[in-house]
DNA sequence: TTTT
DNA sequence: TTTT
């Protein structure tokens, strides 16, 4: 069925690249999504976990980084497991499809690692979902 | 900033409807949402857990059951509380601001809250965020 | 950039199917999108031109019919030609990735290429855009 | 129905601010969208007419400028008119209700408008449709 | 040229 | 009629 996402926020930190025991990158960052209505007493932003793979992941930990505007188009996930004290835990993710650099890197920290970097390109994810079960997530 | 959801799925259990002390009313489902690609050992759906508000939430209260098909907009909201042994827990949900309801209901449970219900009716909220802090909320 | 569309409406006409000289399918149909709120003396709903590609194509010739409701995911393209008094004419369409079909179809015309069809079938486009002029277009 | 876009691109001139006979403010602008895959010997960018209403349309009229980079969320609407020659046009627009500025305008043209300008910040249309006919538009 |  |  329909599940689509789009999101436009920062990066709150700079995104965690890992791999699969398999040897499949994995990129996760948080995007901090500003609220349209601001209340008394209460955060003004959602922040959102998302997951990249493959040459998407790759792509985002060598040009995005923290406090960065970007752009994300993908879908939600729940994922599931039972933590140490046998109580199931609910994650819900954005798995990334693509995602939008919505800002030039001019600076900032890690920048050894953007001296090539596009401004304002879109990086697309082109794969099918890759067969690993949780215990083989890095994370 | 951009945060905006569409999701098609099926309601795992009939709409929950409460009200907060202020009279406000609020309801609540879960979209069961099937993935595109299936996965050995996986569940092969994502379940989703949806927010409305006011007249919105009375109308899926009256008209809508579980199993049924539904189409719903809205944005993610991350909320935050700390449980009872101390650990903070994210609550990640989608807040509706319109309802589509795919399929007539014609039998099923409950039915009697459906006699006047409409078939593929689009339901709307038009309000503007209530001030209501997490320990008004009636869940 | 990002680009996308999500529509729900119904076909005002069977899908028409064709080939590039190259032999790649394109079907085409016209989904008709009910409007929120409607006004005195207008047409309630936009008329929305569809285009789908490759297998995506042969689906949706193969199982959408005139009058079904339908979930369509994609992208705004806006064709411009030169008409026969020289005159520029702009043509949006909605190129789809994806197509749901919301109904299963029970009868109705051309019954005959409905026999194997799917009811809540989501299908994909997967392929990149062909390399193709306009006249090289069957329409 | 569903009918819901998402876009972001930049503007390919300033924007068009005009008001009805009945005084309510409209505003036009084009987005030029970039494409995903670029194919020889085409425009690698579609151009999509974008329309704002009242508050809104004031606002993009004294923020937004040629060249700047927006998000926009809105639905598609197809209006329908007869030319001179009795030939009937088809219009295809999006009808934002929502604009967001992505950058912050740092000088370029038509700045006397922009002095109080924000940087980042959505604007949303909250209203209902305006009751007026073809031929109140004042385009 | 329009669907329920 | 098109933007970077």
């Amino acid at each position: 069925m329909l599940n689509r996402v789009i999101l436009i926020g920062r990066l709150t930190r700079d995104p965690e690249l890992r791999y699969t025991p398999a040897g499949v990158a994995v990129a996760q960052f948080t995007l901090a999504v500003d609220r349209q209505f601001k209340r008394e007493g209460e955060e003004n932003a959602d922040f959102i976990p998302i997951v990249t793979w493959r040459q998407l992941a790759e792509n985002c930990a060598n040009y995005l980084r923290k406090g960065r505007l970007a752009a994300v188009e993908g879908r939600i996930q729940v994922r599931t497991y039972d933590n140490n004290d046998g109580k199931r835990v609910y994650v819900t993710e954005v798995i990334a499809d693509s995602v939008r650099f919505l800002e030039r890197g001019e600076g900032g920290q890690n920048l050894e690692r953007q001296q090539e970097r596009p401004s304002h390109t879109t990086f697309q994810d082109e794969g099918q979902p890759i067969d690993i079960s949780d215990d083989d997530l890095p994370f």
